[in-house]
DNA sequence: TTCACCGCACTGAAAATTCAGTCAACCCTT
DNA sequence: AAGGGTTGACTGAATTTTCAGTGCGGTGAA
């Protein structure tokens, strides 16, 4: 936290949510990070180092995100669980705006390059399978496959709602809504 | 179409979705369209100038794609249709790619890029509003909200099953699987 | 003395953008 | 119908801008 390398991958995801990958400058990233640019080249070799770093810190974070327990709530049901988790990424404070856009962009970035697909594709699967086992125990009738499905289905909707939610085609009140009716047919169904 | 100027944004379009709007380069450009690179700013004043025509381009044309009636089969059901044109657009052929591709990056470049919002958001809606139309054919029965919601998670879910294919996360067949599902399942309630 | 860091001028390369001018097509004249 | 003038599309070769990345002298703390 103290640190400053961790400091400079924060500030990262900070001009990334703002900028973008591709509008990540050092210059700026510096002056976010309040740092010199040396410090950057010194703590990370390159531009395409901070960048992997960034990406996988974010991944990271989403990660910690999506696993965060339930804050001591006792009465709380499975599939309460499920929606809250769920409906976490869609939600208007700096915080969740600044994952989803990065995230986004970590996504976008990788149709083309190559490199970070492996990456992105272990933390997608992840996050399914997080999803698939709070499924799982929410709808313990159903078969294992169908709540891969089910999980595979709501994490790619909901990346999808994410990204007309950010780039304004879909407000985001509507968004959850849409969200959560998905859920309710999820678990109706198996 | 023989237009010069109309062959340059088509040219921006296949560069755009093989190196990403932010790997559109202006000499590539001029080679891809082959012209000189000084005729792409006497059309296009600069080079924000290309990208927002060809952006613009890319959503008129993903219109067309969707909106493609059935090619003169008489045995289709609604329900056949909706399947049809869903899936289209997760198809293996240069076309759809390109399409896709683009449009992926037309979505990412918005979250950052105000202007481009107003676009896309018209086009999004145009295209929920077809599809919520397949739906209540295919489903006469329900309501014309429920459709309406129901095309908005299906095409949310198919624009996040479709970076997902093209970034690798997930197999194309894969994809194909759960978006029919999905269909099966949002035409199974209302 | 070493480590983590600052500041900032500087380089080199890649891109974007400009510009002077060519070429062909099309009017007007006479 | 021959010629002169205007215009718009287009080019190639500069010029300018933008950045990532470097080099280096210096600072303060452990």
């Amino acid at each position: 936290m103290s640190d400053r390398r961790t400091g400079i991958l924060k500030a990262a995801t900070r001009v990334i949510a703002r900028r973008g990958v591709r509008g990540l400058r050092m210059g700026e990233l510096a002056t976010e990070a309040g740092v010199s640019t040396s410090l950057i080249y010194y703590h990370f070799t390159d531009r395409a180092g901070i960048l992997r770093e960034t990406l996988e810190f974010i991944s990271d974070r989403a990660d910690h995100y999506t696993a965060e327990p339930d804050p001591s709530e006792q009465g709380s049901t499975p599939r309460a669980d499920l929606e809250r988790v769920l409906l976490l990424e869609l939600q208007d404070t700096a915080e969740v705006r600044e994952n989803s856009t990065a995230w986004g962009e970590l996504r976008a970035t990788a149709v083309f390059e190559t490199e970070l697909r492996d990456d992105l594709a272990r933390t997608t699967h992840t996050w399914v399978h997080d999803i698939a086992e709070l499924l799982a125990r929410a709808n313990p009738t159903g078969t294992a496959p169908a709540h891969a499905a089910a999980a595979e289905r709501l994490t790619a909707l909901i990346e999808g709602l994410s990204v007309r939610w950010l780039s304004g085609s879909l407000p985001l009140d509507h968004a959850r809504l849409l969200l959560r009716d998905a859920i309710d047919a999820e678990l109706a169904r198996c």
